[in-house]
DNA sequence: GTCTATATAGTGATAGAC
DNA sequence: GTCTATCACTATATAGAC
């Protein structure tokens, strides 16, 4: 097989059971065996398992930068569109329940371990608060739309940690309807303050 | 030295250490070393890690307890309780930017390691939302107060989710300011309902 | 590009002297 | 109650054969 497919699928490898396992928690042999590939050939592709993170990072990044632009294209308005990233509690439920958020939980996993790529990590945080935030641009937030944004971002975040929690669905869809409410509050509000 | 305090020295080592790096990247040797103790001597108290993270999720509920119950005297009023709640957010801003929430990363990680401990760590926050629900049942919230105390519990994760991840004091102090103007709207909300 | 074999360091955990 | 010495295991990482 060719280095860069099998260079692919370590790397996607990696990424699941870093999200699953922690990164920390995750072995050299882990992913290994995972791809089918014995140690000493592993070292051919990746030197070090910061090399793996590195990797793993950069294909969230891709990764989630794809996903926005999606959303982008399939909400017909900004309300729409922020819902779209609301809906993923909902969409990745069980998921979130059982290993929690993927971005949040390796944030803070690399902020225990005092690691360097932690900054790295908070740029995937930094493309949702971006993203949000020029939607809410397009909203007429103006000066409000980071802080609307970040707003958001913390909601789905605690509601997914809660969820990790408690695994309480009837939480989960709870909050997502509190979201959406509030959010077409907000709608209204800045409609209002435009007019 | 008494094995009983030797013991409670450990364990309060065990509950920074834990907090600081995460529960399974801290070694027998960090904790050993942190209260000045041989290895060998450190099995003379601990048998197992498991041990230590029963010993320190007790410790943690137990101190859970008395800020409760700390709070439970100082509020004149339950909206003033909650505050004292959601103050802490601003009172360990430093310690949450650099290691995030005690409560919130232990879960998370414990949750990965798919650890047995994993309900009990849980338990904390349990004790936060029991405590939380009975103050929104003294507002009068009735039904609603289970949902709306898991509702400030997780915009309280959220916020610290994000202070973890962007160092960032100012979304800290607007988020704060945020739950009590939300927490003032709902003591109101609740006093109209009542009459 | 893939493998086996191995070096080195650290881990949780035990035994037994004092 | 405290120590040193030690065990079995796993980790990252390297060397070198094929």
């Amino acid at each position: 097989m060719g280095a860069r497919e099998t260079r692919e699928e370590i790397v996607a490898a990696a990424d699941d059971l870093f999200y699953r396992q922690g990164f920390d928690h995750t072995s050299f042999a882990d992913i290994a065996g995972a791809v089918k590939l014995s140690r000493g050939n592993f070292y051919y592709h990746f030197r070090t398992k910061d090399e793996i993170l590195d990797a793993v990072i950069d294909r969230r990044l891709e990764a989630t930068r794809a996903m926005l632009a999606g959303w982008a294209a399939e909400g017909a308005s900004p309300v729409a569109r922020i819902e779209c990233f609301v809906r993923i509690l909902i969409m990745n439920q069980i998921r979130i329940m059982a290993y929690g958020c993927p971005v949040g939980t390796l944030c803070q996993e690399l902020a225990k371990l005092d690691h360097a790529a932690r900054a790295r990590a908070a740029d995937v945080f930094a493309l949702f608060r971006d993203w949000l935030t020029a939607e809410f641009e397009a909203l007429g937030a103006g000066d409000e739309a980071g802080a609307l944004a970040l707003h958001v971002l913390g909601w789905s975040q605690g509601t997914a940690a809660l969820a990790n929690a408690f695994k309480d669905e009837v939480f989960v869809r709870r909050e997502v309807d509190g979201m959406c409410a509030w959010l077409a509050a907000q709608a209204r509000r800045l409609a209002r303050a435009r007019r």
